[in-house]
DNA sequence: TCAAACAACTTTGCGGCGCAAACTTGTTTG
DNA sequence: CAAACAAGTTTGCGCCGCAAAGTTGTTTGA
């Protein structure tokens, strides 16, 4: 009946990792190490989570060049910032209690 | 910095757990078959995270008789809806992402 | 009266997840 | 040219969550 949290959402990094992103204006993005700083996680979380929301087609995750040093740099999609919104709702839900059990006894 | 979630309750199943329960007077029970139904969770999969609630001291497994049917009976502690509630303001806080970055560059 | 079905849980087994250490590739500095 | 550094990726391992199977005790029905 209550639909289901995301599990590719539900996570602390990747709840995180969504949040920032879905906080910034559509097409701006975020390069790796700065997003790694500002979540204080280790390169290799960081790598196998976005990976993981990269495969759900929630971020692009794009290699660039910034001058001549290779730079990943990441942002939601449409996709991952509707999924986001659908987590928020079903979480909301979730929080709610059932407000005072329906009348079906034991 | 930013708190984390507390992980025993940052899981779909738990946390619907403690929504439940939380939102029951205090000294109010649930049976387990009750709670099961509630939740349409299988009763292994109840049994194992209660004990994981229990062994957090979140909330408290008692098991007593219903006529001559043995009958668990489950409810929050103190202690679990102070965790609760912690873990509502850690979830409130991460959501809120770090209002426009600070000033750090790079 | 005795066995078969049922109720209420608990334990077990297993696949999947998240983490940091270790590795890779490329760049700058002494 | 080597040593240190930066930016990621891959690997290995321990823990987690799930449902199937097991346990204990009770009710039903032949």
């Amino acid at each position: 009946m209550s639909a289901d949290l995301d599990p590719v959402i539900h996570s602390q990094a990747r709840l995180r990792i969504m949040t920032t992103l879905a906080a910034m204006p559509e097409g701006d993005r975020l390069t790796f190490p700065r997003l790694q700083k500002l979540l204080d996680a280790t390169a290799g979380n960081l790598s196998t989570h976005l990976r993981k929301l990269e495969d759900a087609g929630y971020v692009d995750v794009a290699k660039g060049h910034a001058g001549r040093v290779p730079t990943t740099t990441v942002s939601v999609t449409r996709a991952g910032r509707r999924a986001f919104e659908d987590y928020l709702a079903a979480l909301q839900a979730l929080l709610t209690p059932p407000t005072t059990v329906s009348e079906e006894e034991r």
